[in-house]
DNA sequence: TTGAAAGCGCTAACAA
DNA sequence: TTGTTAGCGCTTTCAA
């Protein structure tokens, strides 16, 4: 009753061979005879002889296994990265550790040390909204294991990046509510920490501007309990009692969007006549919110695959004692408007 | 300059003593030198030494990794059962291995092979709709490793299930489709291979027998390209050309329940005052469709933290040679009704 | 064509 | 209190 899976030993004990022999025999070598490899093969069937991959790990200092750091699984856009991550490493033979951080730096601390520990082949992290501090991927960089940083990036680290246009999408999303008429646009975003919500409040202030409208700090709203659907709807509940409550909303995140939409129209108001709202989403589910609501594509998928794709790269590079030096990918984003014709004009006013 | 990890070697050769004294060293153990262990220590750090777990795992015959294969990343019902599991796994200082089916019978065999291959230590599954033949499981059975069948289940094998009560919640969304007056239920489902659709079709037939209604085969739909938003737009199309369409649709999942909806309105009737639709889902965004769409809430957290720490303690008790025997956890569904007054009165007509 | 032996990093039984 | 040794499963060099 054998409860463990067979070994190269089981096999050369069966054959009264050695477990060289059968190594060889198993990988085709050369300089051996056809009879002893046919057995060898059979024995090996027989015994679901199946090569044991921590053994493999140990002697080649590889494990063909990829981190993967994000802060929340349970996000359209997260979920569609790690999607397209899976798929390219699943092509390539290498298997994904997922964690989440929850947007907690200490757990982000806790789960990178914990992934260099199981001595994965590379990294791959989205950081979270507090995190200020890098030396816990500095020991990656340290290590020469490949690390690229996708969506949620800093600038203190030579490492490869991927993310999308930000600012681009942003500032479309903003001029897009301008072109419409509307003349008092709020903004709803997260902490600054993040490079993407820094990128687009900037874009945000810069479009304002532009058109020669003015920033108004009562207008810019830090969700508190993330860009939620609840903080939306908390930081909208609060634009709305403004004596000059805004036109319009920018939200950095589709829930936030969602909730804003929400809310503006628990107060009463009519929506997109009286509030237009307009948030960042890859989300396909958006086309079913009511009323339309117009955002700014993310690709999600795209993302996993090119930064998996970079980092894979890498890895071989790294392998093959070649130089990797850190490259910034970014994607386009695209404005996506789900507007009625009815409401167009009505804006057009 | 030393670019991979520091070994017990290292700090050995440096202190000029033997691997064996420093690994006990490390882990406090009782008959060792003050001094010594103090030595140790401080070469450690320097060294920055971190144990190998490949190193580890090959001696202990365990990898602290538990391998996770589910249909799709992408759903919401899925990432939040991830989740769980991962939040789970992390408080027991497991990592979660993780990947994803498409719906594939070969990618689902491929998969569980790599991560039997890979030594997990145990293994979280949802069947993929095609799934009928389950040889690729009984290798986890034959060989010990524990095995954890959730959501999409089958009777064939005697491992742990955990599912949320399908057949309760579906007859529940039946009987308050009956309740508002409907008479001619329509059902939205996916392939009967799947355990999930086969219980909840049952559920719908029997509660349409008990109110004395007819079971009538043209109103069953099977969604041809998964019970997706696509799914559910073609097959709803299908029914409101029927002579006699339907009054209400029941589907077995979100994605098609609001492309019934959506496809409902888009010929031009009302809902849910022509046609009421309900799904089955866990998804918080429901709340956000338009109309409201009532629904069968899943909980998708909780049944990956169930299943999670029943994998667990499976692993413990497997690894201390205690028997484990399979057993079911049935999670409770709770229906979420989601629709306006008005429409209550109308339908109650 | 095959065997013997060393080594990847670590732990544990046994000796000293 | 510390060293010696063997072994987890596998590959590979050297020898036969």
């Amino acid at each position: 009753m054998k409860n463990s899976p067979a070994t190269l030993r089981d096999i050369a004990q069966q054959l009264g061979i050695t477990v060289a022999t059968v190594s060889r025999a198993l990988k085709d070598y050369p300089d051996i005879s056809p009879a002893t490899k046919k057995a060898v093969l059979e024995v090996a069937e027989k015994l679901r002889y199946r090569p044991n991959p921590i053994a493999l790990h140990l002697r080649n200092n590889r494990s063909r296994v990829i981190g993967v750091v994000v802060p929340e699984i349970v996000h359209y856009f997260f979920s569609s990265v790690i999607s397209g991550i899976i798929d390219v490493a699943d092509r390539a033979e290498y298997s994904v550790m997922l964690f989440q951080t929850n947007e907690s730096y200490q757990r982000e601390v806790r789960e990178t040390a914990l992934l260099l520990n199981s001595r994965v082949d590379g990294l791959l992290i989205s950081l979270s909204d507090g995190t200020e501090n890098f030396d816990h991927l500095r020991e990656y960089v340290e290590l020469n294991v490949p690390v690229v940083l996708f969506d949620k990036v800093c600038d203190e680290l030579a490492v490869s990046k991927v993310i999308v246009d930000d600012y681009a999408g942003a500032f479309q999303a903003v001029e897009h509510l301008i072109a419409q008429g509307r003349r008092s646009v709020a903004l709803l975003r997260g902490p600054l920490a993040s490079s993407t919500n820094r990128l687009r409040t900037a874009a945000y202030c810069d479009a304002l501007q532009k058109h020669g409208l003015p920033v108004r700090q009562e207008y810019m709203m830090e969700c508190d309990k993330g860009v939620s659907l609840e903080g939306g709807n908390r930081a909208t509940e609060q634009l709305m009692r403004l004596p000059n409550p805004p036109d319009a909303i920018f939200a950095v995140a589709d829930a936030a969007a969602i909730g804003a939409l929400n809310t503006v129209k628990r107060l009463g108001k009519r929506v997109p006549e009286d509030v237009a709202v307009v948030g960042f989403s890859d989300w396909e589910m958006a086309s079913v919110v009511q009323p339309p609501m117009s955002s700014v594509y993310q690709p999600g998928y795209e993302m996993g695959v090119v930064s998996a794709e970079m980092l894979l790269e890498q890895i071989e590079a790294q392998h093959n004692n070649q130089p990797v030096q850190p490259m910034t990918k970014t994607l386009e984003t695209r404005l996506i408007v789900r507007e009625s014709s009815a409401v167009k004009q009505s804006a057009m006013v």
